[in-house]
DNA sequence: TCAAATAAATGTCAATTTTACATTTATTAT
DNA sequence: ATAATAAATGTAAAATTGACATTTATTTGA
């Protein structure tokens, strides 16, 4: 015997969610779908996946064909399996979230498949259960971001500390006084002060900081508890 | 057009890592494959998806059937895609950890494949990517036990406070102060001590403690901070 | 029944971390 | 030069953590 011969087989995807930071809000990225039934309608980036490929590996390569977008960020969130996902045919789907640079990539991100920002307030109706992938992917980021630098990805090379203030707040609906989490988040040791400033916001102007690699690497681990207790949706993971 | 024709299809399958506690150590459940190949060599307990099953389904099903047990605490792992993983026809498995109270269930353990537990640290050789299941398994236990009571499912539903940090040392590879440890797990609030003790450990006895399962529910995502800063295997996560 | 042995239970103080809170500073525009 | 704006910064009280030793309940055997 050389198959598993009475097994039956399933058409497996991945889908992607594509977070993003303009500076005010954290948004995902979607695209409409090019195939019937729900053509038209938005959905996250997603494709089969093909006979030589793992899913890590399809989740590149969709991401790459449908945005443009490479070497970002890129994480398995979970499998959605139920048996009638998809109405056409069974489905089993990996779903990923990956964290871009919203700046680094605009140049990027390819128009063929029109892909656009939305708010996370502000969601279209999506397919199938794109809107669950969408729910767990949020949670998961608000829960591995309290432990772990990876919210940094979400912004260029260059940052100042109320932009990264921002962005923790929008991530966890809630804000932070200004004063402890500079101290915070400085205490890790992960960033650099420039010379620079950004003179875009404010007559001051605020500094910029970038992220030390070399500490990034090795104190991945060793990041912050951010997230507020009472914050609702980090119970299932 | 109702189906995606021109896409591969996949066989797909489940694997579980069970993880025990028989007072001392943290164990884990191994079967022996009965398939060809690798027939007798240590395995996860694993089996295929079905065509009217979701993948959780299919996680339930295949550990009643392999060791008796039921309605234990059982929860999306990672999926593991790599085309090679299985040499005789390619399959995508989605991996599933399960703890269990070893007592309660020593009955319920069916002997028809005849289980066995090993210590993590004297594991066999496993089959196929199995070994890195459990490795990704294991860190995730440790990290999802750092902010979450999910060790209480590893024990009887009476436990002593000794018993209880002896299977925190165990997870966590290290040792920890009894009043300290004391201290932090009863500020939870999640303990009622019983008015019994555990007398066969000690000449002084040892005061029972049970979950207070109000709390439990509410108070799940409000756990400790376990974590030691620099245990190793916590980075992907 | 008394003494010895065993493991459980408990308390305190110093160090660290967190929280709450208001003023000063650099720069631009008028 | 002055006003306006947002950035940067410090301190004291409260809470948590970490380090450390003694007392207590019970059993067993002298």
């Amino acid at each position: 015997m050389t198959k598993y011969q009475k097994q039956t087989r399933f058409l497996a995807a991945v889908d992607c969610i594509v977070f993003g930071f303009d500076g005010q809000k954290l948004k995902i990225l979607l695209i409409k779908r090019a195939l019937e039934p729900e053509k038209n309608n938005w959905s996250l980036m997603g494709g089969f996946i093909q006979a030589d490929e793992s899913a890590d590996e399809a989740a590149v390569r969709v991401l790459k064909k449908l945005t443009g977008l490479e070497g970002v960020y890129l994480e398995q969130l979970q499998t959605f399996s139920k048996p009638d996902r998809d109405p056409i045919e069974r489905t089993i789907s990996v779903a990923y979230f990956a964290l871009i640079d919203t700046q680094q990539y605009e140049q990027q991100i390819t128009d063929e498949y029109h892909p656009e920002w939305f708010p996370l307030d502000k969601m279209p109706k999506l397919i199938f259960d794109h809107k669950k992938m969408v729910a767990l992917a949020k949670e998961k980021l608000r829960y591995k971001a309290a432990l772990h630098p990876i919210l940094f990805e979400l912004l260029p090379p260059k940052f100042t500390l109320p932009l990264l203030q921002n962005l923790f707040e929008d991530v966890y609906e809630t804000s932070f006084d200004k004063r402890n989490f500079s101290r915070k988040i400085m205490s890790t040791g992960l960033l650099l002060k420039q010379k620079e400033k950004d003179k875009a916001n404010s007559k001051k102007g605020a500094f910029y900081y970038k992220l030390d690699k070399k500490h990034y690497q090795k104190n991945f681990h060793k990041f912050l508890h951010f997230i507020p207790y009472d914050n609702p949706g980090t119970a299932n993971l």
